[in-house]
RNA sequence: GGGUAGAUAGCGAAGCGGUCAAACGCAACAGACUGUAAAUCUGUCGACUUAUGUCUUCGGAGGUUCGAAUCCUCCUCUACCCA
């Protein structure tokens, strides 16, 4: 509306923390919807929260969440936005760090900023209700997080602001500072969490349920068939297409036979990512080694000098188990095979030779091994 | 400044003088099963030349004791309450 009356283009602002660089589904819910915006010709701001994670959030689960130097803050924007280009038009993308002017603001400016909301409003948040209620700390500096983020808005003077559904609050903090500072406030949109493949909790890497930007093929097209049934169809909707005919279909789909689904699934993430072939050679992978479970064809070979090795060194050597114990465990539990051949001597030297021997540690780790020629 | 509670393995959390390498849950790893790296079930889960063996762990440093995660002293850190 507002871009109709003005004949400008929006300014659409997405905020970025460069505390945790790494890129993963969850976060290209949001980044479509701004390449959305993008392809609509409006104008998109990507913020780097750079100063905002010097401070650190010792807020609810990652209480020890490192404080980055400046120059970690830099380098870690720079590799998101990379990464985000995946989804992006870099060309048209506008990138800020926030440190510029949040870092320019004197102690009496803070103050001025803070005075702007009470504590009443900041405890509406649920976050902070139910610590506040169950008497678990909350620092004053978080309270400041919101405002600080609010503050991108004001100094930006942007019309959107996006986030997902957990950024509401600070969302709305935005729109009420820039109120106060007389700038035409922002509209708030709120993409839908995505669930991660454990199927529980959103999408996080420090729960280990996500699928990354800079996963393998491989990894990415496992990962994704891995989540549960249920979610083929929120993830179809979240990462592919909205499509109301598409994702009608697709529900048949997936009632008729979820495997198929969920491997079209797979392919189409994998294929936006890489490319169509490397989503055909994920496939391939996938079905080479946990449906027919056999060895990859490309293994990494590793030599060594000597021409026998204890099975426990090797593995640990390997990087296959950590300590020796837990090798050990592992060939008592029936998980190394040379050869195709099970070993159930803890004990054992594996001789080696020039011609390459498979070793298969566990379902998923496969190595190649070798005696170093001599001649 | 005063008070209270607390610091235990990757995380959460029991233990409160010996039977503690330490319950239990989660995570992790392995096996079985499966369309799946899901779910479920089973097992493992400090290290070491695998032994009913040795060594190092329960915030840190000392101490009491035949023996301490458990008791005492000091220290460090954390949270909450009162001022």
């Amino acid at each position: 509306m507002r871009s109709l009356q003005t004949g400008k283009p929006l300014k659409i602002k997405l905020g970025a923390d460069p505390s945790r660089p790494d890129l993963h589904l969850g976060h290209s819910v949001v980044l479509k919807k701004l390449r959305e915006f993008q392809d609509l010709g409006h104008e998109a701001i990507l913020i780097i929260g750079d100063f905002t994670a010097m401070i650190g959030d010792p807020s609810g689960k990652s209480k020890t969440r490192p404080q980055l130097s400046a120059e970690e803050a830099r380098e870690n924007g720079k590799s998101y936005f990379e990464q985000a280009s995946k989804i992006l038009d870099a060309t048209k993308t506008t990138i800020c760090y926030n440190a510029d002017w949040l870092g320019k603001m004197s102690f009496s400016d803070v103050i001025r900023l803070s005075s702007h909301y009470t504590v009443a409003r900041m405890l509406e948040r649920d976050d902070f209700e139910r610590r506040y209620r169950s008497r678990e700390p909350i620092s004053i500096h978080e309270f400041l997080y919101p405002l600080a983020q609010g503050m991108d808005s004001v100094h930006l003077k942007n019309d959107v602001e996006l986030g997902g559904t957990d950024q509401k609050f600070n969302l709305l903090v935005g729109r009420d500072l820039q109120r106060e500072y007389g700038i035409a406030p922002q509209v708030c949109i709120t993409m839908e969490l995505l669930v991660g493949t454990d199927g529980k909790e959103k999408m996080s890497k420090s729960l280990g349920n996500a699928i990354c930007f800079n996963d393998t093929p491989n990894d990415m097209y496992g990962k994704v068939l891995s989540i549960p049934d249920t979610l083929i169809e929120t993830y179809h909707r979240l990462l592919v297409t909205r499509n109301k005919e598409l994702l009608t279909a697709l529900l048949e789909h997936i009632a008729d036979n979820p495997r198929e689904a969920k491997r079209t699934l797979a392919k189409d993430i994998v294929a936006q990512y890489y490319s169509i072939n490397a989503a055909l050679e994920a496939e391939e992978h996938f079905d080479r080694i946990f449906v027919q479970k056999k060895a990859p064809d490309n293994i990494e070979l590793v030599e060594f000098e000597q021409n026998s090795i204890a099975v426990t060194d090797l593995l640990v050597s390997l990087g296959a188990a950590p300590s020796k114990s837990e090798a050990r465990r592992m060939i008592q539990q029936n998980a190394v095979t040379v050869d195709e051949k099970k070993i159930t001597d803890t004990n054992v030297l594996v001789q080696l030779d020039d011609i390459p021997k498979t070793l298969k540690a566990g379902k998923r780790k496969f190595y190649k091994i070798a005696a170093k020629k001599t001649f």
